[in-house]
DNA sequence: TACTATGTATAATC
DNA sequence: GATTATACATAGTA
């Protein structure tokens, strides 16, 4: 006799009971990121992987460190070989500004998404002292304004919750 | 006699040949596209996956439109529930503040790099006509810093090449 | 959490 | 790009 039906197909549509849901994110959230790490090792390629459970909570993984990958460059096109390169007529002063503008925020996203990564467990001290307050996190269904609302003031508090854990300050 | 060995077990680490590298690129980024719809279909959650080929090309996947999870308030602080919930005394005005900066870079991150991925063909004719400049493109190894850069000023050439194809500009 | 059977991804090949 | 055989991921169970 079989001890267990192995693995049953199944239809890509929500799971409907909670605690399974829950299951099924945790198990394919751990498969992907190992998938997304062995696509680094054997590619040589760099990737960024975020993803937002029901409940709003963030998780990001990069590999490698995107901060390392993009970063290490205050101003990118101070440096050589930035300013030597001619990228032709197309490139006007202005929108070489606007573009580095939008590398540095790139790499700022980058670098707050990590420390939050890496305090994230912080985040179940300030959770037991803010239950009342998160009554948005109660999982619901078809409320899209709220549901962006919610998700919103998730990223908001628990970068509230780091930068005030953190002595020196994220920001 | 069998057809072919069939999908043998190989070792994470980079796959040398550059043809093949390609191949397990393509065939694994397609394969790790399927697993996170497959993640938001089931788990009600949204994502963002992000590679950089190793030429530098950026290639975006997001599930559903992270824009519109994140994205519909010019100002998420100027508006119910936010100006109600009470966060504590934890929160400083100026915190919300550089806070509410960051998240309008986050939800600017993502608009641009989604414009990206959908125009991402333009590419190919601005490809062409800057073929000479393009030096930087050619797979080389160990060289940290010049990848570095070298990264960089693809993902700024992508935006000048984009935004110049772009009646409206995307800046 | 750990197991086991089965579905799925994919290395090798064409 | 299509096929095939095998390695791997994971649904269901304990």
């Amino acid at each position: 006799m079989r001890l267990t039906k192995g693995k049953q197909k199944i239809v890509m549509k929500k799971v409907e009971a909670y605690a399974d849901r829950m299951i099924t994110f945790s198990k394919r959230k751990s498969g992907i990121s190992k998938k997304i790490n062995e696509i680094v090792s054997l590619c040589n390629v760099e990737t960024i992987f975020l993803v937002f459970s029901e409940s709003g909570k963030p998780y990001t993984f990069a590999y490698p460190s995107l901060k390392e990958a993009l970063g290490g460059f205050e101003n990118p096109l101070s440096h050589e070989p930035f300013a030597s390169i001619n990228v032709g007529p197309l490139v006007e002063a202005y929108k070489r500004e606007k573009i580095q503008v939008l590398m540095q925020r790139y790499v700022d996203l980058v670098e707050e998404l990590e420390i939050q990564n890496e305090k994230e467990k912080i985040l179940k001290k300030s959770e037991k002292e803010n239950k009342e307050k998160m009554w948005w996190i109660t999982p619901t269904e078809g409320l899209s304004v709220k549901e962006k609302m919610c998700r919103r003031q998730t990223f908001l508090d628990l970068h509230v919750s780091l930068s005030d854990m953190d002595g020196e300050g994220i920001f």
